[in-house]
DNA sequence: ATATTCGCATAAATTTAATCTATAGTTAAT
DNA sequence: ATTAACTATAGATTAAATTTATGCGAATAT
């Protein structure tokens, strides 16, 4: 089988398409890259690069075998980075961003089990809504986001976590179950723009922004929403999972299609040297709230 | 930097717990994989096996370390694989299971582009319903299935491909948008148990198993049913991107919540090593079908 | 207590592999 | 033809992996 080394050669052999400009590289002369280069070919069976071309290119069989390479390269560093972070008694950094109305009830929920889970991790956590999560997450400033779906992106990994129903506060309706049309007559509060619960929100309640509210209060917390509706009447929507006061009491929302949920997904460079902190994080999450619910009806919710 | 020689000898030791039992099946006498184990653990800088307990066990350090050389692995039997594909001009076979109401479309579609985008793949593509399709996909019998959503499986990895809406087929109608409402008093025309596209209808049409339909024909594909439909009234889901002749008038179905739509998604192993080519399939069926529609309504399709 | 056995480590010799210096072969441009 | 730019080959050198033989320590048996 082939070696690390030759596989190094190979890569760096890929980009500079030239023996001598890549031996300097590889910190070798350029005969041993010659040698090595025919040495793997040999060990594999077939030409890695077709020596017939000026510049050299890579065979067919060469451009399949590159990204195995690669892909080995970076365990390779992920070898290197677990050993350093023992050396300096280093903590891992993992970088989560999470939407808020996700956060309020995850992060008191699960922050000491991930603590458990990952002792030797440092976990910087920052609430960011879906716009600036995205942005912070493409810069890669994150390691892992944490949001509402859909997200079409093919750049980065995404882990569908669970679904999780959308219920209704609005303490002056009696009944247990709500229909759509109870909700026409009363006074929805909003989170602040930016909020995808918001956005859904509007959907919901027929609303734009132009749509005038009788009170044009936009809550930043759900917590105070939830007082706001109490004290003045009408009605917010709520995550099934947020922790609120025992006594309140929410109710679901029947529509024909089902109860409203939203889904909750993971995001994640497929490449990050984090994988394996971020893979436990993620079933963490999926065995705490991945209970099927049945009958849900998930909302396109950014 | 540690050799793949000296990862494989360090898996297998972590298999065995004992040097003599590991060396040979390592091929080599019990002085060289302590040497080599010894040099692993100098180079890396930490112990990775623990040889004060009886039998012997792996550090902590060593616990994180094998996930990682166990993916280099991976990589390293792709490398092999690829050799011998070459070779024997095996052509590697992909084996995708995907539902029938998205396999109708989706197949004409991107079948010539798939086999362009990888020649030397044999794929071999089942109609599966749901069920038997998880159930494929278990025994390691599928490398691919593709489906509606939302499925959580931590066993698997998911990838979300493109969400799809649900028009109506009902050309008794008059207008271009229809309310629920509009569907209350026609007749609904299913799918055959099993498909998951009948579930929804049934959850859409408030129907129960029990509900007897005035007429009790459950059609194998959406073609007959459209015909039906024609013939005899009533109405019928489609998804949105169905193959249908042209002067069928599909309408979008309006409910409080947003348009009714199913999310499709990818499922396969992490491990596969077809991995590649899979992720190029999936690839180009988010380019195909990918174009974000706004206010869709996800539904639980199962 | 003292052999005996089991399991791993060490030492020295041997084999194998990687690298270097020096040089020769190829191709394309002048 | 001559040169310049690259790549391949040869032979010597150095480094690394492996083997055989042996030593050391702990548990077990006599």
């Amino acid at each position: 089988m082939i070696s690390i080394q030759q596989m190094q050669y190979v890569l760096i052999l890929s980009e500079e398409l030239q023996f001598l400009r890549a031996s300097e590289r590889c910190f070798v002369t350029q005969p041993t890259l010659s040698m090595q280069i025919k040495k793997a070919e040999e060990t594999l069976g077939h030409p890695i690069f077709d020596r017939s071309t000026t510049p050299l290119s890579l065979t067919a069989f060469g451009k399949e075998l590159l990204p195995i390479l690669r892909e080995i390269m970076v365990e390779n560093d992920r070898i290197k980075w677990l050993c350093e972070r023992q050396n300096n008694s280093f903590k891992e950094e993992i970088k989560i961003g999470i939407i808020p109305t996700i956060a309020s009830y995850m992060i008191p929920d699960l922050f000491g089990e991930w603590k458990e889970l990952l002792p030797n991790v440092q976990l910087i956590i920052e609430e960011l809504r879906t716009e600036e999560l995205l942005l912070t997450m493409e810069n890669k400033q994150l390691d892992l986001g944490l949001l509402a779906g859909p997200h079409y992106d093919p750049r980065v990994r995404t882990a569908p976590l669970f679904q999780e129903e959308i219920l209704i506060y609005a303490p002056d309706f009696e009944g247990e179950t709500m229909e759509l049309l109870d909700l026409e007559n009363r006074q929805p509060w909003l989170l602040s723009k930016g909020n995808c619960l918001r956005t859904q929100m509007m959907a919901f309640c027929k609303l734009n922004d132009q749509t005038p509210t009788e009170w044009n209060y936009q809550g930043g917390n759900l917590d105070l929403l939830v007082d706001m509706v109490t004290r003045f009447g009408g009605y917010t929507l709520v995550p099934a999972n947020s922790h609120l006061n025992a006594n309140i009491q929410l109710k679901r929302l029947h529509s024909p299609s089902g109860f409203p949920a939203r889904e909750v997904i993971g995001i994640f460079g497929n490449r990050s040297l984090k994988k394996a902190s971020i893979e436990t994080l993620l079933r963490s999450i999926q065995l705490r709230y991945g209970q099927q619910v049945e009958g849900l009806n998930l909302l396109n919710w950014k």
